[in-house]
DNA sequence: CCGGGCCTCCCCCGCCCGGGGGAGACGATC
DNA sequence: GATCGTCTCCCCCGGGCGGGGGAGGCCCGG
């Protein structure tokens, strides 16, 4: 995983908070392969200073004045040639613009309150290209409620998701690898209509694919592997 | 998902061993949703039986004389309309004319050792028209290293499912969300090469897609969740 | 030396998947 | 009564996926 001899990862941030910037960039500056090479405390200023600095990677707070970090992302990734990966920050887990973000292109997110050791790796592995989807995030659901597994557990779970009942039904159907025929089969209704389900479950999770929103699922307890 | 007054699962036995046969009859037939409907002791004689006897399941032995369970399941899915759902009996997990049988379109495979709950919830789950993949057989792997999940765990029982090293490295990758294109970026070769790779591993776990192989990974413990 | 397994890559092809957008029906809520 | 969310279904469309078959290079073991 770790080439000899590589080039650091830059990073942009972008926060309005000055003491999150601050905090970002000494736990990121700590490590030898990352580097911090600018800050902007609006979404406004991004794409100048995106196209001035190339950044690898710009770690974007979702809610900021002028300009929010939907927007931001949309922009970055619609005028930017070869744009940098983009790792939503923020506060809170199952905040709805999170996923509006993710839907917007973002590459992954990050929880503010995650210990520096996440943030770091989240950084690398955005860097490194992978899609950095429910992390912390999705699974801390799942410790919230015991060992998270059981059918209660579980439930309160996919509350939290904003998975509505059905979309609920739909993905524990995908984690036991059922196409959408399939579902459609079992829940009785049009393939139209899981189709309709599949792609809200996929937003919600922030899931490009279906093996994607079953890997949140096992990893989020919603499913119990054994 | 249990509906009231719904029909009896009808189960055609096909095995050479008459003891097989009584054996699975008897654990069958204690089930008053079950219902074993005939008997066949070997290949050539399934297609007449169940163009007759019309059953839900037909529990299918692999090793048999004149015909063996692989060319018996082909040739029940190619000649006979609406066919019935096929389980693959078997003596060994790992063996490779399991693989094939599910290659040749059966709908999942049962250890003949396994507890008599095991075998009706298998009936039961192929006849609602679910694909029993990896059930015990995968799961098992793991469990014979301890609590399977460590590095060294996870490699020996990924020997044991016969996928090679690089078959292993595509699972983990496909584990973790990515994309054909982006495994193949990730190990610098092509995208056939990938897709090779993938059709590979799809073919020893007997999986239809990559979400079923996820899930088998997870279920088997290649890949620790959490 | 000659298989055989593995890794690599190629072609063609059909289908399922997922995105986008829209729409009607229902119940709850305001 | 109007609005909102959910569930249901429809259209079009592109792209990734998976199957099938083939092929060349490599190393190891018979």
């Amino acid at each position: 995983m770790i080439y000899a001899g590589r080039m650091p990862v830059t990073v942009l941030l972008v926060d309005d908070e000055p003491l999150v910037r601050a905090g970002l960039r000494a736990v990121l500056e700590a490590q030898s392969d990352i580097e911090v090479v600018g800050e902007a405390a609006d979404g406004a200023a991004v794409i100048p200073l995106v196209r001035r600095l190339r950044p690898d990677v710009v770690a974007m707070d979702v809610r900021m004045p002028l300009l929010d970090g939907i927007e931001a992302t949309r922009a970055v990734l619609r005028t930017v040639h070869e744009p940098p990966k983009i790792l939503v920050v923020t506060t809170f887990e199952n905040d709805e613009y999170v996923y509006e973000a993710l839907r917007a292109g973002a590459d992954g997110f990050l929880l503010k309150r995650a210990r520096p050791a996440e943030i770091v790796h989240a950084v690398r592995l955005v860097a490194e290209g992978e899609s950095l989807l429910f992390p912390a995030s999705v699974r801390r659901l799942a410790a919230e409620f015991g060992d998270g597994g059981g059918n209660r557990a579980a439930r309160e779970a996919l509350e939290r998701a904003r998975l509505t009942e059905r979309e609920g039904e739909v993905l524990r159907l995908m984690a036991r690898g059922l196409s959408n025929a399939e579902i459609a089969a079992r829940l009785v209704v049009g393939t139209e209509t899981v189709k309709s389900h599949v792609s809200s479950v996929l937003a919600k999770l922030g899931a490009r694919d279906r093996t994607q929103a079953v890997i949140a699922a096992y990893e989020a307890g919603f499913v119990t592997p054994g």
